[in-house]
DNA sequence: CTTATTTTATGATTTTAGTCATAAAACCGA
DNA sequence: TCGGTTTTATGACTAAAATCATAAAATAAG
């Protein structure tokens, strides 16, 4: 994350995008830097029968569609507006600037991307040879500590549908639905009104 | 990749390590930067059950398991030696050290996190919601990009057992097998005693 | 407040990759 | 060069998740 100070500095714009509203698609050329002031935004594929895989959800203060703006490729993912969102929104050049005359910037750069090869190794990991449950419980705990889940009396809301929790994993509804139940079976989370805690 | 030189002017040391040998084991805390100079390793975990995922197969002149050393993390996965290596090793206040005093590297390594990033969410897609042959394709055609695949007269040498193209693709040895041989048959790859072309 | 859509839920069935068994060919080490 | 290991290969069978069908509950929209 930037200080928006630094982002208006170099000319960064806001931009809005409503619910459900493109960002970029996959096989576009990069042309920005993207940093989200409010809202969510999910990055993801769908396969030639409409399959959806979420690549991963981003908040507020975060940024996504970085790689491939540092390596000229087009975007492998398309990024759509979860909800209502207002981003920064800063031209490859400028941003390319700011990183040259803020060296520290890039540190931080560097940090975010690596936590996110960090997911993205563990995730591969489990997705490729752990069966539903684990793979479920997985997501959830990384959730935990790099999504914004709420802590409460009952534990920590996960707060993604079963659907999403599919898309992530790359498992069907049904499939999430009964693992989710055999872990609440299991102790290893709890199910209150159809929401799931841990 | 950082130059020899540069990384000999901060104190590294060379190390070789034996075919089979062991860099580091999943769970230790990160102490060092790895660079190889001659050799080959991969990045691999293993599941209850001893099945193994391949995160990535690192050839000469690339480094590896830097995401956990910028992040104080421990390290999601081993890292083997698939041949007898060499390797650059620095550690890490050193290497940090060398990153604060020449932005220029940042630049570099930023751009490598970003490949392999970009690496692991095509290929997250693929495991998640694309059948076996397709998978198999996907992981050939980014090899023939990104790893040291020779081309001849029969075109690209795939220079990857199939239980190694299937630790990489979340498949088992005789779904790689038999995928292989009916991409054969739609003429999307070659077979010639035992080894794929592409 | 009513209707439409999304989310959760559950049972029955099917498909597909995994598993198991076995073997030949290739490769490697002593 | 001999013997052991690894790699490729193939067929039969199994298991597990996907698929299909259907519906109730919850939420959002007008």
């Amino acid at each position: 994350m930037i200080a928006a100070s630094l982002l208006k500095k170099y000319g960064a714009s806001k931009k809005s995008f409503g619910k459900n509203e493109i960002i970029f698609e996959e096989g576009n050329l990069p042309a920005h830097y993207y940093q989200i002031i409010s809202g969510e935004i999910k990055m993801s594929n769908y396969n030639d029968d409409g399959r959806e895989f979420i690549q991963g959800i981003f908040y507020k203060e975060q940024s996504f569609g970085e790689p491939p703006l540092f390596l000229n490729q087009k975007y492998p993912a398309n990024a759509i507006a979860v909800e209502d969102s207002e981003l920064f929104v800063l031209s490859k050049s400028n941003f390319m600037k700011l990183l040259e005359e803020n060296p520290i910037i890039s540190i931080k750069i560097i940090e975010n991307l690596a936590q996110r090869l960090y997911y993205k190794s563990v995730m591969a990991a489990e997705i490729s040879t752990h069966e539903p449950e684990h793979r479920v419980l997985k997501l959830i705990d990384h959730g935990i500590a790099y999504f914004n889940f709420q802590k409460d009396k009952n534990g920590y809301l996960i707060n993604f549908t079963r659907q999403q929790i599919g898309d992530l994993t790359g498992l069907r509804v049904e499939t999430v639905i009964r693992a989710i139940k055999n872990l609440e079976k299991k102790g290893e989370l709890q199910i209150i009104n159809r929401k799931v805690y841990r």
